[in-house]
DNA sequence: CCAACCTTGACACAGCTTTGATAAGGTTGC
DNA sequence: GCAACCTTATCAAAGCTGTGTCAAGGTTGG
């Protein structure tokens, strides 16, 4: 049905069809291929695409950090290893409490589900 | 009382002087200085510094990346959009209601506060 | 059956990151 | 007061990222 090939991809998302492979390889969208191997980008995807370059551009950072982030939300360890150093900044003086720690973690959620909520909004709209 | 200078610091962590200054330009650790401005390294940094380091080790990445997830931490909004981007991932179907994500995240907290203990007994022993 | 797509792979180049070395000058302890 | 530190700033080289382009070959639709 709708789904679009690389380089129709491209035309829409404004990315080109080198870049779309590339977004591929670093595993941040992987559209779906036909049996002969040819990429599918549906409309999800195509989405996707066009808030990644939305991302990069209001926040200054690039396609490795995004995958960095995704990285850490799949390896769970990693996640761990990384939450539990940065958790240990100097500027908290004693450690924190595992309590203490939960209820901020839970407010910052409260913030999350406002972004996204908001993101939500926008892609209704658009 | 007991703080290093930069060399010292070096020594006892492995690292280079220039890397200790180049970890301080990208945010990581911030040792205090003295009047004339010497950078003095308290047992908390020396400490930092060499579970740093392991952390590199341990997951193969780079300093970058931490950093990077030290601005996620500290800059919410960017915390905001990043997760929002990634939550619309492809495996889940329909949109994840904020409830169903709200119950995923603290389930994940539970894996991250194992690991911080396990990261307490590590120092405590060390 | 052929034009117009698609695929992967390779070479290439600009720009950024990471790291070292070195210079010019301030601080400190004996 | 001088040797041995420290500071910042700069030049430099190696490596990685992001991106283009091209080649050799498979797929597809009229």
């Amino acid at each position: 049905m709708e789904a679009l090939t690389i380089h129709e991809a491209a035309e829409t998302t404004g990315w080109t069809p080198r870049m779309l492979r590339y977004i591929e390889r670093i595993g941040l969208i992987e559209p779906a291929r036909t049996e002969s191997g040819y990429r599918q980008y549906g409309a999800g995807d195509l989405q996707r695409l066009r808030t990644l370059r939305e991302l990069l551009a209001e926040h200054e950072i690039g396609l490795g950090d995004v995958a960095f982030a995704l990285r850490l939300r799949r390896d769970e360890a990693l996640e761990g290893a990384v939450d539990s150093w940065l958790e240990a900044e100097p500027q908290r003086p004693e450690a924190v409490s595992a309590d203490q720690w939960l209820r901020w973690e839970q407010e910052k959620h409260a913030r999350i589900i406002a972004a996204l909520t908001t993101n939500e909004t926008m892609e209704t709209a658009a």
